[in-house]
DNA sequence: GCCGTTTTCGGCCCGACTGTTTTCAGTCG
C-alpha cells in the first residue's frame, strides 16, 4: 500500500506538469494523504474507498491498484513524461511547475542534465530562475546524491534483521550477527554488515544458499571470507564468514572504530593476553581486566583511558530502563491511532506511563487542536484514566514555538496540560541570533516541559536551524527544562554529540519516539542508541524515572 | 476530483518563506 500512496502522489505531480486542473490535482493529493494517514492494515477495500477525500475518480484508481497491482493512467502519463523528469521533482525546492519549465524550455530530461545545465549557467539565465536558485539546485542535487548512498537506521535495521532470520536456519550456520554502523548506532549507514560464524569448509555451500535467498540481488563479489550483494531495496550488504576461533575478535573489529579496536589490541598485547582465545566480546574484555565496552562507545579510543569507565558503562542507559513513553500523536491531530490504541500498545511494550502530545492549533496542516478540541481530548483522557486501562495517560501537547518564541495557547490553556513539548515547525530560516532568542523565550515559559527535536534537522534531507547551542543549554539548565532526544530515525535530534554536551552540564534528557502510530512506539531503540553513544546514565533520562519520581520532575520544570 | 445545515454548483487549508520579480508564483510543512 505504500506503493499506492507514492503512485498517487506521482500521478498528481505528472498531471501538474501537464498543466491539468489544479483542483483535480489537489483532490488526488488529498486522497493520497487520506490513505497515508489511515491505518490501511486495519481497513478493507470498502472502508478505504469510504475514507473522506476518496471519491469516485480516485476510488477507481485505488480499486485498480488493489486488483492489478498497478495503475494504467500512471503508465500512460509516463509515456508522455519520462520517469527521469519525474525524478527531478524529488529534489528539494523543485516542484512540478519549475521542473516543467526546465524540461520544456531547457530540454532537461534528468538530474544529470540539470546538473550540467546549472554548471554551465543555463538555469540562472532562464526566466523565473536566477543565480540563487541555480546554487540552491546544485545543493539539492548534492544532498539527493548523498541521500541515495546512505540509509536511515530503521530501514537498514529492518532489512538486516530479515536477512539474519533467513540465514540463521541454514545448515552449518553457528551464528549470524549484525555489526558495523548499525550495531554502533551511527546516525545513518552506507551499508549493512553481517558477521557469520561457520566452519571454513561450509563457506562455499553457504554462499550459494545465501545467494539463492529471495531477499538477495546483485551479487557483486564473493571470496573465501566474504560476499557482497544488495538487498531488494538497494542497500549494499557485506557478509563476513569466520570460524569460531576468530569469531570474537573479528566481531569486535567489525563493531568498533578501527582506532578503538587497534587500541584494545595494543592493550591486550601489553597485558600478554592471547586475544584469539576469547569466547565472546565480553570474555575479551574480562581477560584484560576491563569492563565490557558496548559498541556504541567504541568510536573513540580515549574511552579506554577513562578513570570512571566502570561507572560509565554500568549505569549506561538501556531500553529496559525506560518506564514511560512521551511525545506521542493520535488521530486527534495527524496520528493514525486513537489515544486508547496508543495507550494499549504502550502498556503492552511494558511502559507505565504515556504522554499524549498532539499538535497545537498553529499546525493547521497537521490538524492541530483548537482550544475547544483540547478540552474534548482531555475529557477522553480523563475517562480512559478513570476506566484504568493499565497505564497512566498524561495530557500533553506539542506546542508550536511561534516565530517570536511564544507558545501558541494562552497561559490559562497551557496550565491544563500535564506537560508541554515545545517545538519549532515553521519559520526555520532566521538569523542564528533570532533563533536563539526564540528558543530561549520558549524555554523560559513556565509551561514548557521539554524542548522537542531541538535542531529541527531531518537526516539525509534537511540541516537543522542554526542557533547558539550553549545559550540554549544554559537556559534549559537554569529553568530545569528537559531536552528531547527524538528517536525517530529521520531525526535523531539531539545528536549524540549535543546530547553528551547537555548531559555533562547536568541537563535531564528525554528519549521520545514522536510516534504517529502504534508501531512507531518501537522506534525507541534508535533514540536509546543515540543516548548510549552520548554516554548518558539512565538516571539522567526523564522517562526512565518511575511514575512518582517522573511526576515530581516535570513539576520542577514549571517553577 | 471532492464535497455539502449558505450546498448538486461553485469553492476548494493556509500562512510563511524564497527568489524572483516590481506584485507574485512556487514550494513547503
Amino acid at each position: 500500500m505504500e506503493a499506492l500512496v507514492s503512485v498517487l502522489f506521482d500521478i498528481a505531480t505528472l498531471l501538474e506538469m501537464l498543466d491539468e486542473n489544479p483542483f483535480k490535482i489537489r483532490a488526488i493529493q488529498s486522497a493520497a494523504r487520506a490513505l497515508e494517514d489511515a491505518d490501511l492494515t486495519a481497513l478493507g477495500l470498502e472502508e478505504i474507498l469510504a475514507l473522506p477525500g476518496v471519491g469516485k475518480g480516485t476510488g477507481e484508481l485505488i480499486a485498480e491498484f488493489h486488483e492489478t497491482g498497478s495503475i494504467r493512467q500512471y503508465h500512460e502519463l509516463l509515456q508522455r513524461i519520462p520517469e527521469s523528469v519525474l525524478e527531478v521533482t524529488r529534489l528539494r525546492g523543485l516542484g512540478a511547475k519549475k521542473v516543467r519549465v526546465l524540461w520544456q524550455e531547457l530540454g532537461i530530461l534528468s538530474i544529470a542534465d540539470l546538473h550540467a545545465a546549472c554548471e554551465s549557467g543555463r538555469v540562472a539565465a532562464q526566466k523565473g530562475f536566477g543565480a540563487k536558485t541555480q546554487t540552491n539546485i546544485l545543493e539539492a542535487i548534492a544532498q539527493y546524491r548523498t541521500a541515495e548512498s546512505r540509509f536511515h537506521l530503521h530501514r537498514a535495521t529492518r532489512e538486516a534483521e530479515r536477512l539474519c532470520k533467513q540465514i540463521r536456519p541454514l545448515a552449518g550456520v553457528q551464528g549470524v550477527e549484525i555489526c558495523g554502523g548499525l550495531r554502533c548506532g551511527e546516525e545513518t549507514v552506507s551499508h549493512i554488515e553481517l558477521w557469520l560464524c561457520c566452519l571454513p569448509e561450509d563457506v562455499p555451500r553457504l554462499q550459494t544458499e545465501i545467494a539463492n535467498l529471495p531477499e538477495i540481488s546483485h551479487i557483486t563479489t564473493h571470496n573465501a571470507v566474504s560476499m557482497q550483494f544488495s538487498t531488494p531495496s538497494g542497500i549494499p550488504t557485506t557478509i563476513e564468514f569466520s570460524p569460531r576461533s576468530a569469531f570474537s575478535l573479528r566481531f569486535h573489529a567489525l563493531s568498533s572504530d578501527e582506532h578503538f579496536h587497534a587500541a584494545l589490541l595494543q592493550y591486550c598485547l601489553s597485558k600478554n593476553v592471547a586475544t584469539l582465545s576469547a569466547e565472546s566480546e565480553e570474555d575479551l574484555y574480562r581477560q584484560v581486566g576491563l569492563p565490557y565496552i558496548p559498541p556504541e562507545l567504541r568510536s573513540n579510543p580515549d574511552v579506554l583511558l577513562r578513570s570512571d569507565i566502570h561507572a560509565a558503562v554500568t549505569n549506561l542507559v538501556d531500553i529496559s530502563h525506560l518506564r514511560g513513553t512521551l511525545h506521542v500523536h493520535t488521530t486527534w491531530s495527524d496520528g493514525k491511532h486513537s489515544v486508547r490504541q496508543m495507550a494499549e500498545r504502550a502498556r503492552a511494550l511494558g511502559y507505565e506511563y504515556i504522554a499524549i502530545c498532539d499538535h497545537s492549533k498553529t499546525a493547521v496542516y497537521a490538524n492541530g487542536l483548537t482550544e475547544e478540541r483540547v478540552k474534548r481530548q482531555h475529557e477522553e483522557i480523563d475517562a480512559l484514566n478513570a476506566e484504568n486501562v493499565g497505564i497512566h495517560i498524561l495530557k500533553g501537547i506539542e506546542s508550536d514555538i511561534l516565530s517570536d518564541g511564544a507558545l501558541d495557547y494562552s497561559d490559562a490553556v497551557l496550565e491544563t496540560f500535564d506537560m508541554v513539548v515545545a517545538s519549532v515547525h515553521t519559520a526555520f530560516t532566521m538569523t542564528p541570533e533570532a533563533m536563539t532568542a526564540r528558543l530561549m523565550r520558549a524555554l523560559q515559559h513556565p509551561a514548557t516541559t521539554i524542548l522537542g527535536h531541538p535542531t529541527g534537522r531531518l537526516l539525509l534531507k534537511r540541516k537543522g536551524y542554526t542557533f547558539d547551542i550553549n545559550a540554549i543549554l544554559e537556559t534549559a539548565l537554569k529553568h530545569k527544562k528537559i531536552i528531547e532526544i527524538n528517536a525517530n530515525p529521520h531525526r535523531l535530534d539531539f545528536s549524540a554529540e549535543n546530547a553528551a554536551k547537555a548531559h555533562r552540564m547536568g541537563i535531564t534528557l528525554s528519549i521520545n519516539t514522536d510516534a504517529h502510530n502504534c508501531d512507531d512506539l518501537e522506534l525507541m531503540r534508535y533514540g536509546v542508541l543515540v543516548a548510549r553513544r552520548a554516554g548518558i546514565r539512565s538516571d539522567a533520562i526523564l522517562n526512565s524515572l518511575g511514575w512518582e519520581e517522573f511526576r515530581e520532575r516535570i513539576q520542577q520544570s514549571r517553577s
